[in-house]
DNA sequence: TGGAATGTTCGGCT
DNA sequence: AAGCCGAACATTCC
């Protein structure tokens, strides 16, 4: 669920509170929430927090001594900022204590949990200069706030593929998931199924501008908590109200009255109005 | 009770 | 090679 806005929400949350701190000794409660081996997060005590970023999916927080903590949420993590020592929760996997109180005084005494029911969720401590060696990270596509309307059309235009599994790409494009691809689409009346490079120069633009729209209306409103998510302080992201088509069969398109459906393309549930979003045609 | 859901990677098939 | 599909990962929810 975490997608580009809810992690940009996270990232926001926790940039101010973690920036110039440094870490102590990390605990792993779970061996696989880390990558690397045979002491995953070994490299991680007394480096400081020197800025908290977002790239695609990732968060990204970068340290002291050129090292790189990145954090992929998956489906079900989630990072907040607690008390510790503390009893852990069933669900935290990692926790990063924090040297160095929040404002000048060092308060102490907390840490930086990071929890996921699920446990696909990853930390992963990178070297800098590793960085362009990491498959997931250096083959992430363009971000689609830093990427020109024209260019996104021109990359369009070369792909056979459908749109939704298109999207969903983040080597085609980074930062958007189920939630935020159905909803562009349905923003820009385009089917799922369609073929990308049939998609007119004109339509193609309108999809881009959607799916920037519609990421810009997330982020400000915290994300989406559809079941998991929620910020580092533990409320609600409040997108889900806004949702128009995401999770809603059965109920009438905000456009048209018609039912909202759901399909299933390229193996992930999919919501569309189907009178506002015309099947592809057979040649 | 078990099928669905979520993001990503991977392996197999066409 | 490109694209599609399902599996796998682990767990919760209904």
């Amino acid at each position: 669920m975490p997608e580009l806005p809810e992690v940009e929400t996270v990232v926001r949350a926790l940039c101010p509170i973690l920036t110039g701190r440094v870490f102590g000794r990390p605990k792993l409660l779970r061996a696989s929430a880390a990558e690397g081996s045979p002491e995953p997060l070994s490299r991680l005590t007394g480096r400081r927090i020197v800025a908290v970023e977002r790239r695609a999916k990732f968060l990204r927080l970068r340290l002291s001594g050129g090292m790189n903590l990145l954090i992929h949420l998956r489906m079900t993590g989630r990072l907040s900022v607690r008390p510790w020592p503390a009893e852990p929760g069933p669900h935290d996997r990692a926790v990063l204590p924090l040297r160095g109180g929040r404002g000048k005084k060092n308060i102490g005494g907390e840490a930086l949990l990071f929890g996921d029911a699920r446990t696909f969720g990853r930390l992963h401590l990178v070297r800098e200069r590793d960085l362009g060696e990491l498959p997931e990270w250096k083959k992430l596509g363009p971000e689609p706030f830093s990427l020109a309307a024209a260019e996104f059309t021109a990359r369009l235009r070369t792909q056979k593929r459908r749109l939704k599994p298109l999207l969903l790409d983040q080597t085609f494009l980074a930062g958007l998931g189920n939630i935020y691809t159905d909803e562009a689409l349905y923003a820009a009346r385009l089917h799922p199924a369609l073929e990308a490079r049939r998609v007119t120069a004109a339509k193609a633009k309108t999809l881009f501008k959607e799916i920037e729209k519609v990421l810009r209306a997330a982020i400000a409103a915290g994300g989406t908590t559809v079941s998991d998510f929620v910020r580092p302080d533990g409320s609600e992201g409040l997108f889900r109200r806004k949702l128009r088509v995401y999770g809603r069969a059965g109920k009438p398109c905000r456009r048209c009255g018609k039912a909202i459906v759901r399909l299933v393309v390229g193996g992930r549930g999919t919501w569309i109005c189907p009178n506002c979003q015309k099947p592809p045609h057979a040649p």
